[in-house]
DNA sequence: TTGAAAGCGCTAACAA
DNA sequence: TTGTTAGCGCTTTCAA
């Protein structure tokens, strides 16, 4: 293409208006449906403006109404499907109510995230949903709150921000999961997220800030503890970022004298890494290592075998937020209820019990064979 | 959550610059970094509005100079990864150069996407970007084309309107692709794609309309024609919408008489429901059937075999859109090079030699046996 | 029901 | 360098 046409001028109420004879508030209040008009005045206008090609400037609407039909999404990875799926979902209620959604992606970085909250408030969306990226630093979030924008966190709750927050209840499904490790005799599961930690280490007490991994991590411990597992926290793993670094961490864990005999995968990003390496050191699934992971997407039907997961509804998370965050908009009083979803341990073939070898342990009699 | 806080009104520029004892011009000039400012002024007034909290309101400032620094991007469907990786570019791409995105899903539904266009319009975004939904209705596109706002095309270009595309060279990847099928010995190969096309069947001479599906079909049918292969299009099927569709139409496949030995997938949902439905069929993947998908994402790697994928640059096509469409912006002049990527076939292990029974065909002197 | 006029918060001429 | 004065395109008083 070589000529970009000149960019024309917009036609204006005023412009309507005086095509229709009619005083521009008059036309203003034809076009923008509101106030009070004779169907005879209402028909000239619409009339005009359709000759004319007029289209509203919704900017100057919503500079002096205070609203913009627009909330604003924040997310860490636009290209993670969890977020492509929660996305979706908030755009499809955004639309239904008649509310735009304008995304940015802050590749989980927290300076970002920080950018991103000040430009969107800039742009005076009516309200915010974010995925925090990390809950260290947290003000930005609270400057939210105190601007009045209403604000709805999704997948993770911030310490003492009293705001709206749509999750799902890791905790009880990830002790489901780990309990189905320990049913099938599984002694050392290893747990792996991307969660970048204080000392890179972590220990038991740690503050782990990111309440969605919080919470997975403690119904994977308390599950290994409940079922007399000693030291469950030896193979927990954090800051696993990256293929690169998700695979150091796998090679590590299976280089120990004491290897893990299943992993659990905090999200689909870490188990497609994890698989990929497991692959690379010859194990198989769940002959090898038995593996759960959060998420479930369609490919992991078709894995051999296929992938034991945990399941959340994203969809609809994403879907609830937005209907909660527009309702807050709107000034409606909202009760605290229906923000915490449920989610599901999807069996399909990747747990299996542990080789008679590998099962050796401390409470094993078997061990010395 | 109980009591949100009541909406605070928003520091302006006139209160900052009566804090500063300035006028508010002045004021408008530090903060908003343009004129000629004394350094004594300027710390002045930046100091009253760090105290008050002022941030600029970006409506306003839109409002007259015309620019909003933000560009819309209209997609089918962002739960796509296609669409999510292309996402992805475009946001990276767009923050380097300070401009934000306003993202509309279309649900792949052309009046949706009429609405979006308009939206976008009339929240005055500066350019937009679209992967266009069917190629059936453009009158919307080319109303955008006719405010004199930049567009460009993603993935597909349309006939007749002369506006900036970034898209892959699908064509000639498609023919390799097929190429490799049919130097494997196959004769039979299925397209599947999501297309919908007018009353159902293709057939020759069919107007496709959306040029990335017509590129990448007739690279698949050229190919076979090279090969010698009679009637190559009688293996075509479109419409293959949603999982129920599409195994429907793998399922009238596989049970025809002379079966396809391959089948090529137009895209990664595609491929999804095809495996799934050969998986219940009990078939194996390349032994009864060899396959190939359209583009190449990480879960590719981890089926059993490994499935061979034509493999486009998404991401950086993402950011090249939005590199080009922000130089329209900007009124830049350009060249229309670097608009076409190549993609390219990355061999795996789901392509093999067809069975010798299902290798029997009109031209193969064993047919008999 | 209609019109005139005053803003919304900012930028942009134009003077001083 | 600073201030004054108009707008941008719309909504919203307030009168008529």
């Amino acid at each position: 293409m070589n000529n970009p046409p000149p960019r024309r001028r917009d036609v204006t109420v005023a412009d309507v208006a005086r095509e229709a004879r009619v005083a521009k508030a008059t036309a203003a209040r034809a076009l923008g449906d509101y106030g009070a008009v004779s169907d005879a005045v209402r028909d000239r206008v619409q009339a005009a403006a359709e000759a004319l090609g007029y289209r509203p400037n919704e900017l100057a609407r919503s500079m002096n109404t205070g609203k913009s039909n627009t909330i604003g999404v924040i997310v860490g990875d636009i290209e993670n499907p969890y977020f492509g799926l929660a996305t979706r979902g908030i755009s499809d209620a955004a639309k239904e109510q008649g509310f735009d959604v304008i995304l940015v992606n802050t590749s989980e970085d927290v300076d970002a995230e920080m950018d991103a909250v000040r430009v969107l408030l800039d742009k005076r969306v009516d309200g915010l949903i974010v995925a925090p990226a990390s809950s260290g630093k947290t003000d930005h979030l609270r400057a939210v709150y105190e601007t009045g924008r209403p604000l709805v966190l999704l997948d993770r709750r911030i310490e003492g921000l009293d705001v709206d927050v749509v999750e799902a209840d890791m905790a009880s499904v990830a002790y489901q999961a780990t309990r189905h490790l320990t049913d099938a005799g599984h002694r050392r599961i290893a747990f792996i997220s991307t969660l970048d930690v204080e000392g890179g280490e972590f220990h038991e007490g740690i503050d782990l800030r990111v309440s969605s991994v919080a919470d997975r991590l403690e119904g994977v411990l308390r599950a290994q503890r409940d079922a007399g597992l000693p030291d469950p926290s030896a193979l927990v793993r954090f800051d696993a970022n990256g293929a690169a670094g998700i695979k150091r961490i796998v090679r590590e864990l299976m280089a120990l004298s004491d290897p893990p005999t299943a992993i659990i995968a905090s999200d689909s990003l870490i188990a497609l890494s994890v698989l990929g390496t497991v692959r690379e050191l010859g194990l198989s699934v769940p002959g090898d290592l038995s593996f759960i992971m959060f998420d479930d997407f369609e490919w992991t039907t078709l894995t051999s075998p296929p992938l034991t997961v945990i399941s959340q509804p994203i969809y609809e998370m994403g879907a609830a937020a937005a209907r909660r965050l527009i309702g807050r908009v709107q000034g409606r009083q909202l009760p605290d209820a229906m923000t915490k979803f449920t989610a599901t341990l999807v069996q399909r073939g990747s747990v299996g019990r542990p080789r008679a070898g590998v099962l050796a342990g401390p409470m094993d009699p078997l061990s010395a064979i």
